[in-house]
DNA sequence: TAATGCTATTTAGGTTCGCTAAATAGCATT
DNA sequence: AATGCTATTTAGCGAACCTAAATAGCATTA
């Protein structure tokens, strides 16, 4: 599978796992990134320059909130991200959106193996 | 749902959906469009600049092939298109990998989903 | 024959997202 | 002091989809 399709698969969804993380429990940017790439034989490895700057945009969001830690036994200062209550609701919604676009693209693939079959 | 959102999930998968839908049966821009437009409360109304330059890059990566057919009774001469082999395979990889990152992205959000309702 | 409306395609320019790549920094161990 | 792990930051890039408008053929109708 071409790489390019899988980066542009995760437009969007990457999003919205973030934020499913950061709603399952408090967590930090790094954090993040190593649980990612537990599912990295589907998603592909996880880059800070990718997961970072998606944090500060649904913290400019306003979707979640942050507190920072201090320097850890071993390691820097962590910032420890939170959902805002918008961004409970927003997820929400983003979950209720994936739900119904899922199906529809299972439309078009249905209609186009039913092709298949018939020939 | 902003409508930001809608844009980014479509990315990597509208290639793939106009795939599916070429590989249905040999069709021409005008008629995707239309077609898309029946899913245009998932979708959103898909416009001329995004089909048509996609039918182009999919014809460059050799994944459809392009028939010019006269000017039809009523209106322009269109351009039919049909899957390559190349273009069966693809969708094929396409359509096995879709399913792969949708089962990805469920475990994600059921993960979440399982956190509030212990909560 | 001019105007309108539908079919059908083309293309210029913009925004956003995720990626590449590298830098910075704290702490522990050797 | 050197190495390795944790942790964050940021500059610059390419690709995908969108906005918006232009172009053109044919049929109908006034």
């Amino acid at each position: 599978m071409d790489n390019r399709y899988v980066q542009q698969f995760k437009k969007g969804s990457l999003e919205m796992i973030l934020l499913c993380l950061i709603g399952r429990k408090e967590t930090y940017g790094y954090e993040i990134i190593t649980e990612l790439n537990n599912s990295a034989s589907v998603l592909g490895y996880a880059k800070e320059g990718t997961i970072y700057p998606i944090l500060y945009r649904l913290q400019e969001a306003e979707l979640i909130k942050c507190r920072l830690a201090p320097a850890a036994a071993n390691g820097g200062s962590k910032k420890f991200y939170s959902l805002t209550h918008k961004g409970q609701e927003v997820l929400g919604e983003l979950i209720e959106f994936w739900t119904n676009y899922e199906d529809c693209v299972n439309g078009f693939i249905a209609t186009y193996q039913q092709t298949e079959v018939s020939e």
